[in-house]
Formats: structure tokens, C-alpha cells, sequence
DNA sequence: CGTCGGTTTGACCATACTCAAGGACTGTGG
DNA sequence: CCACAGTCCTTGAGTATGGTCAAACCGACG
């Protein structure tokens, strides 16, 4: 098995220690990768929920449909992000997710999620742990939605953007690729196409970002976190700290 | 122990038959019991999470505090939830978490649920249900506020209520208390409480609402929940179907 | 070279915000 | 029993942010 088959083990040796069952495990998820063509759909709203997958490569929303044909996207996912952790509890999907570049997924039933719970719950806390920073995403895009102008809620969400880009690929400074249109960004923030555009324009002429098809440039960092009030916190991964916390005093820990 | 102090217990009975070790499990999160006045906080954003809590008895509301004072509430608790299963992840809280009307409430530490994890991979499994359940919840509040107008927002927000109120109360029917003031629904949807009020008088007028203090009257659930769009399936507590499935297959469960 | 998706720009409009004043009700202390 | 403060709600007038519609543009690609 390659390593870029091996998304999750890699994802989660950053937080900690696995042993090879564990390994084993979440290898298990990564077991039928499958390539993927833009726009393609991962599954449908309302249809029953048969697999999760394990984004390996590319980019992918959810979202869902409204009645008068509009859509609203609720999380962005990125290569090494579990898809439809947040659709485990109804047996039915609550969003559609569809690719938003082409890529590679891999399918896996619940039945491995289920599998892991039973076998380890380090492997489980980290889990619960993806789920909450899942949440935590969508509660900050709650607060941009609610709370702030459309010029805050686009650089809001470019500074979300760059930020989780950057705990994959460190190297990012101020240049980096937003595969996005602008129809999408307006679906991601509940603005129209138009004012996303408008927004763009007002931020390229104070000389804040600049875009060009995918590519995106923050000349001035700090400045531009500054017109977003972007705080990193929600981002943070303390998972690391967390299981710190497990292991310490848990003694009943494996 | 007084059955009132075994809200879980008896909310996850709802869902799977408990044996004692995972009936104990669960009360030991209610060992602390607490009486709580109105507006008291719970905790505060940023704060170092020491514990979780079960919330016994009223109401609660997580947040986030904005720089020019105002806020976003991103979560409505009722009795019987579990208030921060969201802020599991950092170890700082990302919200706060205040009263919104007198109760009781339960701290308990994250150990007690790490515990779970070790020791009952059914209980897990509900608790991970329960967290996608809360964020299916923030999910469709994100929906409407992406893409709704105000007389939507407001009429979606009070079927939710409805319909999550009369799942511990089934005698519900068009009436029932909503201890909520328009500032705090304006905080929910992202409104102004002025525009709050202007929209209850419109559906006053039109007979399709009725709101005196806290007392909501709802004529006609048919044609208000068509106003709201609202949909319930979101909020479809499919744990029973989804244990079924771990049960039948799942030989190494217990 | 023409088509197509994505973007830009303008003109106009609508939804919801702000500010401000007044009203209704509750609880408090005289 | 009344005066008062405090909270919550209502209503009006003016404004602003962002939506809609439509036309033109631009670059990619067949």
C-alpha cells in the first residue's frame, strides 16, 4: 500500500502513537480508493446512508439544495478530512457532497466506524475529536453568516481556507490555490455571485488579495487577518493535548 | 437517586436497552446536581475546559461574543442535552454557555466520557450520535441563515423548537413556552430585535402566529410549518435504527 | 473562430438595520 | 395605593447593505 493510500494513518500519527491494529484500523478505511471526476456527486440528500468516505486527494462540499433552486454549502473538505461524520447519527443523509475538483475518495461502511469504537478508544477519541473540530468550523461560519458585512465574511473564509491549508502543507506564506469559483463562494457565505465579485474588486483595489482564476495572494498578511477578525483559535488542534489527558490518568486505557 | 436527576438514563433508555455498568456509566455524569439562576454563565470563551455538562432542568444558549458587543448564539439547550460535547476538541471552550432561564445543571470532567469510551462502545456510539444530532441542528440553522428572509428565519426557528419540545413533551400540540426574548431570538438568527418584532406582528396579522410573553399559539402547524419551509427530518432521532445496525453484525459488541 | 463558464459592471430595488420615541408591564420602595 | 425604574416590545422615518437583472467581457478549449 503507498503512503498517499494511506491518508488517515499519516493524518493521525501526527497526534499520536499507533499501534499495528490501530494502524490496521484506519487502514481498513482506505482500502478502496477510487478516483473521482469534478462535480461528481459523492451522495445525495435524503438517500439512505450506506458509507462514509475518506477524502484522499482533491476537493469536496456538502451542501444543501433549496426549493427555489439555490444552494447553501455547509463545510469544505479537504484532502485527508473524513466525509459524513456529521451524517452518522440519522440513517438517512441529511446533506449532498459533491467533488469540487476531481480526486480520489474512499468509501468505507459504517460498520469500520463502529469497528473502532469497539477496539480503541484512543482511535475513537481522535475521531470524536475530528467531529468537534468539524463542528467547530461550521459554528465560526455560523458567526460570519450571522455577524459580519460580506467584505468580513469573504476574508473570513480565505483566511479559514489558508489556514487549514497550511496545517497540511507549511510551506504556504501568502500565495496559495483556492480551486473556488465565486458561484461557490457566494453558496459557501449566502451572498449573491454578484457581491462576492464586488467584494473581490473592493479588496483588490485597497491592494489586500488578490485573485486570479484559483490563485489567491494575501500581500499583506496580518492586515488581511485584521479585516476578516480572524481569531485561529477554532482551528487550533489540541488533539495531541487532549489524548495527553487520556493517557496520563487513564489507566484502563489498553 | 431521584429519578429527576437521571435525565440521561432515562433519555438514553429511549434509544437502547442500559445494563447496570452503563446505567452507572451514565449516572455518574448526574452526581452534581447544581442549581443555576437565570443569565448565569456556564462558562466563558477561551476558558480552560475543565468540564462538560449535563443540562437537567431549563434552558441554556452557547455563543460567541462579537467585538462591537453584540453576539451569535449558536445553540438552543434544552433539558436532557449535553452542553458542550462541541468544545471537546480544544481545550479551551470556543463558546460560552449561559442560563437563559433558572435550572439545574450536572458538571462532570471529560474523564467520565473518556471512560465511556473505554468501557461501552454502545453508550460511545449514542454520544456520537448525540454530537451529530447537535450539529445537524447547527447545520439547518445554517441553511437558514444562509438563504432564508426574516419571516422565514423566525418561523423555522420556532418549529424546530416546536418539534424538539414536544419530543420530551408529546402533549404538545399549538401552544407552548418559549422563554425566549425577541433580543434573544435576534441573536439566534442574526436579526435586529427590531426587525424581530416587526416580523412577529406580520404574522400576527395575518393570523399564523400568536407570541404573548413567552406563550407561543400556533393556529394552524400545517400552514405555519409551509411558511417556514421546515423540513423535520433533520431532527429524526434515528439511534435505535442505527444500533439496531451495530447489534445484528457486530458480534464483538459486549 | 465560436462557444462556454466564469467574472465584471451598471442601474435599480428590497430587505433588513439604525436611531429614536413611546407604550406596556413588572417589581420595588415609599 | 401610587410613583418609579427597568425591561421588553412596538412603531416610525431614514438609510445601507446586498440582491436582481441584464449586458458585456475575458480566457480556455475544442
Amino acid at each position: 500500500m503507498l503512503d498517499r493510500d494511506r491518508c488517515l494513518v499519516r493524518n493521525f500519527k501526527h497526534y499520536c502513537a499507533l499501534d499495528e491494529t490501530e494502524a490496521e484500523l484506519l487502514a481498513a478505511l482506505e482500502k478502496t480508493p477510487q478516483t473521482v471526476s469534478n462535480a461528481q456527486m459523492l451522495w445525495e440528500e435524503n438517500h439512505f446512508a450506506e458509507t462514509l468516505c475518506v477524502l484522499s486527494e482533491g476537493w469536496a462540499c456538502s451542501y444543501r439544495s433549496m426549493d427555489d433552486g439555490t444552494r447553501q454549502i455547509l463545510n469544505i473538505f479537504l484532502p485527508g478530512d473524513v466525509v459524513g461524520l456529521s451524517d452518522f447519527s440519522p440513517r438517512r443523509h441529511l446533506t449532498s457532497v459533491a467533488m469540487l475538483t476531481e480526486g480520489v475518495i474512499c468509501r468505507f461502511p459504517f460498520k469500520n466506524l463502529t469497528d473502532i469504537f469497539t477496539t480503541s478508544p484512543r482511535l475513537t477519541t481522535v475521531l470524536f475529536s475530528l467531529a468537534g473540530q468539524q463542528q467547530a468550523i461550521m459554528a465560526e461560519r455560523l458567526v460570519n453568516m450571522g455577524r459580519r458585512t460580506a467584505r468580513e465574511k469573504v476574508a473570513h473564509f480565505i483566511c479559514e481556507m489558508h489556514l487549514r491549508l497550511r496545517k497540511t502543507c507549511p510551506d504556504i506564506t501568502h500565495r496559495f490555490n483556492l480551486p473556488l469559483s465565486q458561484q461557490v463562494l457566494a453558496d459557501v457565505l449566502g451572498l449573491s455571485a454578484v457581491h462576492v465579485s464586488r467584494t473581490f474588486s473592493e479588496l483588490r483595489e485597497e491592494g489586500l488579495l488578490y485573485r486570479e482564476r484559483n490563485r489567491i495572494e494575501i500581500p499583506d498578511l496580518e492586515a488581511f487577518y485584521d479585516v476578516a477578525n480572524f481569531s485561529d483559535i477554532y482551528l487550533g488542534d489540541s488533539i495531541s493535548e487532549l489524548l495527553k489527558l487520556i493517557e496520563n490518568d487513564g489507566s484502563t486505557l489498553r
